[in-house]
DNA sequence: AATAGGTGCTTCGAATTCGAAGCGATAATC
DNA sequence: GATTATCGCTTCGAATTCGAAGCACCTATT
């Protein structure tokens, strides 16, 4: 295999730390707004936007909240915890299997993201895209969704290709 | 201001999810590679990078680590702490400013980013870049960069823009 | 239909994170 | 040059995170 050298070369380190700078602070400056404009961290706004915004019912099974947020069980338990206490979610077993815990926003909840929500696309809006054209915006989502597609098959948590010691 | 809607549209979210999803699961899986195969935090693995391969003398203070790595203070005194009380680092009060603190890497701490270099570049290039050709690649990091450039400069910590209630 | 294994979620303890408050050291103002 | 403000870092407590272990339920095998 001649085409794999164990460097990066200097294109590839900075697209590498771009990205994940990038990715950084974008995300301190959306915590901040979602926390100011609606107490709200950004796991918590991601749950409740999924279950507003994505799923007709409202409702979904933890694990599927899970997978659709990159997050560990035990911490999902947590936060769905925290936004059950304050009512913004309802928490029910399953009907069909015992096991499963269905989540489903509720009305508050759905009100709590429609607080935050022109918030949260302003300070998108201002940190990434006032620097980016229409055309780069595209660009740049056409770019990603590749790498996330191959990136969601090999599963991260488990996949590191080969462990030594 | 008529360009200023409360919406992204669907291309903006699209790419900003994508951006946020990549960037979570490259993190998950380069903190992954990093803790097998060198027991690093990627805030260590950051930490002792910048001060083996980007500083010329191999020292620098607390604030300035602070500043280049996304990271509130009181975190970056914990991390130097372990990476002290491992022997990877050194931390001795600065010769011109008795207040500020000059951390440097021992050689220990550069041979353990040695150590961890290759796996780590293997991981993103698996994870990344093995789905982005080299005029992609070239293409996001062009992308990227303003919008780093950007973001830097306006302070993410304190700038919500305004805040309400 | 009993047992073995797999699934879905929670509990637990340890580690990490942050912001606020505190402490000396330095800079600025008068 | 004394006082006041600022700076650089650490300490503290609270909140969040994770993985491992545990528990209840479901499924497959016989």
């Amino acid at each position: 295999m001649p085409q794999t050298p164990a460097t990066l070369d200097a294109v590839q380190l900075g697209s590498y730390f771009a990205l994940m700078d990038v990715a950084g602070l974008l995300r301190h400056a959306v915590e901040q707004q979602l926390r100011d404009d609606g107490d709200l961290s950004y796991v918590q706004f991601q749950l409740l936007a999924r279950l507003a915004l994505d799923s007709p019912t409202g409702s979904e099974r933890m694990t599927d909240l899970a997978d659709g947020v990159v997050y560990s069980r035990s911490g999902l338990t947590y936060q769905v915890g925290l936004l059950e206490k304050v009512g913004l979610v309802d928490r029910a077993p399953s009907v069909d299997d015992e096991r499963s815990v269905t989540v489903t926003v509720t009305e508050a909840g759905r009100e709590r993201v429609a607080t935050v929500i022109p918030g949260h696309v302003e300070v998108v809006r201002q940190q990434l895209f006032a620097v980016l054209s229409q055309q780069e915006t595209r660009a740049l989502g056409e770019l990603l969704a590749p790498v996330r597609e191959h990136m969601r098959s090999a599963p991260p948590r488990s996949a590191t290709t080969r462990r030594r010691r």
